[in-house]
DNA sequence: TAATAACCTATCCGTTAGGATGATTTTTTA
DNA sequence: TAAAAAATCATCCTAACGGATAGGTTATTA
């Protein structure tokens, strides 16, 4: 079974790549930290049983990376998302989009290589504990975040207040303002410290 | 070479467990959730190579779970820390505290390896790419969380306002004033945003 | 018992954050 | 090139946050 995992922790990739060697004779695991990345290795003629998308790659915007690896393959590659477990209906978004499976991250080990397995094979997974999970967060939407929403989010995560993000970039606190409102409204956050908090979830945590 | 890996997510606590077995022969991984779990084994005639100690175990409280280690075992086990690497005068203070090393959680897993054989062999390690670290945070102080500050992270968590946290606890607005100035205190945050980012980097996030 | 830690409440006051509305310029993309 | 997206700035206003100061109870521990 051949798998390319685009994760974009490379700590984690390495910690499931380094295991899997060993987990399952003929478990053949290939590294990728962008969706272009995994889009090259299927052009060059690569083709894997599963493709495992993490939610939190650069270029993945929201589910566009699924669609780009879906119009380059031929045949149909299953294709998995991983995340962080939010909603019913962004899995079942991410289901209706084609992808063969919602894997949260907080899975176990075991649960993780049968549920690969079973995907690999063709069949459509989304974990059962979720069923009944209240609808609490919105999927990020198909946008990704700016240069500028990118700012403020490291701002945001040295605490730091407007006006001080506002000074580093020669900017105007209202200037300020209005990006962070729409980075509130793509991390579908509530308020600055939601917004932290959304993006971790999310993965989407700029160096 | 026996290990007891003290961590406090279970998932990439299971992935390191999981691959070593299959890394290297005679590397033998236990896992253990909570520090009281880990002096329970010594108690139960174990007898590790190395104790590795995560800084977010819920059990911790700074370095005291290190200093009740070391009270339990006759002979001196060599433990070691492994966290969010944040200041030099941090990894110093482990040191001191009688650890052979601190292990930062962004370590390669070839590091890791070379590292922890490294360390039960006696040796000290610090990542040396920390050597030149400025001092940017305190570290945790050997305080841990009363149930109301925990209560507090975890509205700060979902991005609640004050006077929801209020609500919620049945508390005046000023309560969770106060409450959240000493969390604040304890990590090292300059406010509510920040808190949440240095809860999430020390690792104390409950559930 | 005295000290300490955890917990709860209050008022005053300045700062910070964020909503609403409106507008211009630049860059990117279809 | 026309349309869309991104970036910039302004004002007005209210809600939320946080510092300073001051008081109290309760439970635990030395």
């Amino acid at each position: 079974m051949k798998i390319i995992l685009t994760y974009a922790s490379v700590f984690s990739r390495d910690l499931i790549i380094e295991q899997s060697r060993h987990h399952q004779s003929g478990m053949e695991v290939l590294a990728s930290s962008r969706v272009a990345e995994t889009i090259d290795m299927i052009n060059r003629g690569i083709v894997p049983d599963l493709i495992i998308l993490d939610t939190g790659l650069v270029d993945m915007k929201g589910l566009n990376g699924l669609m780009r690896i879906q119009k380059t393959s031929q045949q149909k590659i299953p294709t998995a998302i991983m995340g962080v477990p939010t909603s019913q209906s962004e899995m079942r978004m991410v289901l209706d989009a084609g992808a063969v499976g919602y894997i949260p991250k907080n899975i176990g080990i075991k649960a993780f290589y049968s549920t690969i397995t079973l995907m690999a094979e063709g069949e459509v997974f989304i974990p059962a504990e979720h069923s009944g999970h209240k609808d609490e967060y919105k999927f990020l939407p198909n946008k990704r975040l700016t240069n500028r929403e990118q700012d403020m989010l490291r701002g945001l995560l040295a605490g730091k207040s407007n006006k001080e993000i506002a000074r580093k970039h020669n900017l105007s606190e209202v200037t300020i303002k209005h990006h962070l409102k729409s980075l509130r409204g793509k991390l579908g956050a509530r308020n600055r410290t939601h917004a932290v908090c959304r993006a971790i979830e999310l993965g989407i945590v700029p160096e």
